[in-house]
DNA sequence: TTTACTAACTGACACTATGTCAGTATAATC
DNA sequence: GATTATACTGACATAGTGTCAGTTAGTAAA
């Protein structure tokens, strides 16, 4: 295994579901032996059985500390979520050139999900088969559509992008982005992220700055000047 | 249920596992009783007992047609493909102004997967389950990333699409459009096609033409007239 | 050091779904 | 009417899930 992807676990004690825990290192083996087993195999041959052979404790004391498999997937979800969001953080938070700005975000956001790509398809692969955890799923993503919507109102309102319905643009680009790390970053080998770089800058600036922004690295300023 | 989800069948009967097929008429019941089911209910509580019980034979003989549930699923699969790539056609084979032509298509498969969304839905989330239809349901994804690679290629030597990686595009817009729909049209209530519509034809206008053309629904040759 | 208490864990059970198979019933053919 | 083939079924073996009564390990008071 590479990527070390240990160390989500320690940003994820922040987040914790409201079942009473027992042992925390023992919850914590639990979830290391979830990101080993999901980082080679898919999340449909995961029985909690197997998961708990990896560890020291016996299958029962699995639902100790989570209800099924699918409230376990969605611990792993709170870990990679904060992950996730503070890539995005430039394009979000941030003023100055949006195409720069966009730029960064993607970036940022190719990088951790090449790096976390197999736990991404198990999460999203294992949303299907359970009700709350596919709402916790459309959850994740309402967030971003939501942030990404408030964007383009907001580069609309200054002129610098077109004038639509920013709505189903945001929730489209967002699925485009999540269900492209999935198929490209999901499975081994994962694809080289460079290309899948290139390609959804090329999408997200054409549709929100227009396609003259994102033909080579440089950014709009730069352009005007 | 509505949008006669039935008229599929007729159309599957070209596709066709290598099982040996005893009863035409029994299988079609099967398939009949899927569509029923999966219009309002998801593919994870879908079980052969529930299924069959819709039928008026008993749960084996389920195995006659079918090796599991994701095989019946990779069926629907079959027949949801002739129908979708009917509907891309136009910007497929056709020549002419291309912006036009995405637009056809774009509107004819937002039409299709509108009224198929809960099986769109369903297959896509069968095939998280299941390794074999995993790789059937790439396979179909995968079939459009060749047409519109293929496409973005001609338009580039035409020099109406400027220069740039066709592959990793074409897949990432394939990608949003798939889980666009699935997201969309997957779940009772559907959203509204139409704003999802206008969505869709700015991004692959705007990625592949340019952002001019994406704004209204004239296209680039009346413009320039 | 023994005793009492509690938190953590486990063996065994009931339940549900799957896939198989030997065998039955029905229809077709001679 | 006997023979064969086809379509189907009852019953079984297996595997996974979630639960619960009960055991063990750890801690604190007497």
């Amino acid at each position: 295994m590479s990527d070390d992807p240990f160390n989500l676990i320690a940003s994820a004690l922040s987040q914790r579901d409201p079942v009473v825990i027992k042992s925390e290192r023992t919850r914590q083996a639990i979830l290391e032996a979830a990101l080993t087993f999901l980082w080679s195999r898919p999340f449909r041959v995961m029985t909690v059985r197997q998961l708990m052979a990896m560890t020291e404790v016996s299958r029962p004391a699995f639902y100790q500390y989570f209800q099924d498999l699918q409230q376990l997937m969605e611990a792993l979800l709170g870990m990679l979520a904060t992950e996730i969001l503070a890539a995005c953080e430039p394009w979000i938070t941030n003023t100055g050139d949006p195409v720069v700005l966009v730029r960064e975000s993607l970036t940022g956001l190719v990088s951790v999900c090449h790096r976390r790509g197999p736990f991404v398809k198990a999460i999203a692969d294992a949303a299907t088969t359970d009700e709350r955890l596919e709402r916790a799923w459309l959850a994740f993503v309402q967030q971003f559509d939501d942030t990404v919507d408030k964007r383009i109102r907001m580069d609309q309102e200054l002129k610098l992008t077109a004038e639509f319905d920013p709505r189903p643009a945001a929730h489209s680009l967002n699925m485009l982005n999540a269900y492209t790390f999935i198929s490209k970053f999901g499975r081994h080998p994962r694809s080289d992220p460079e290309p899948v770089r290139q390609a959804l800058i090329r999408i997200w600036v054409s549709t929100l700055y227009g396609s003259r922004w994102a033909e080579s690295e440089c950014s709009q300023l730069e352009r005007i000047r």
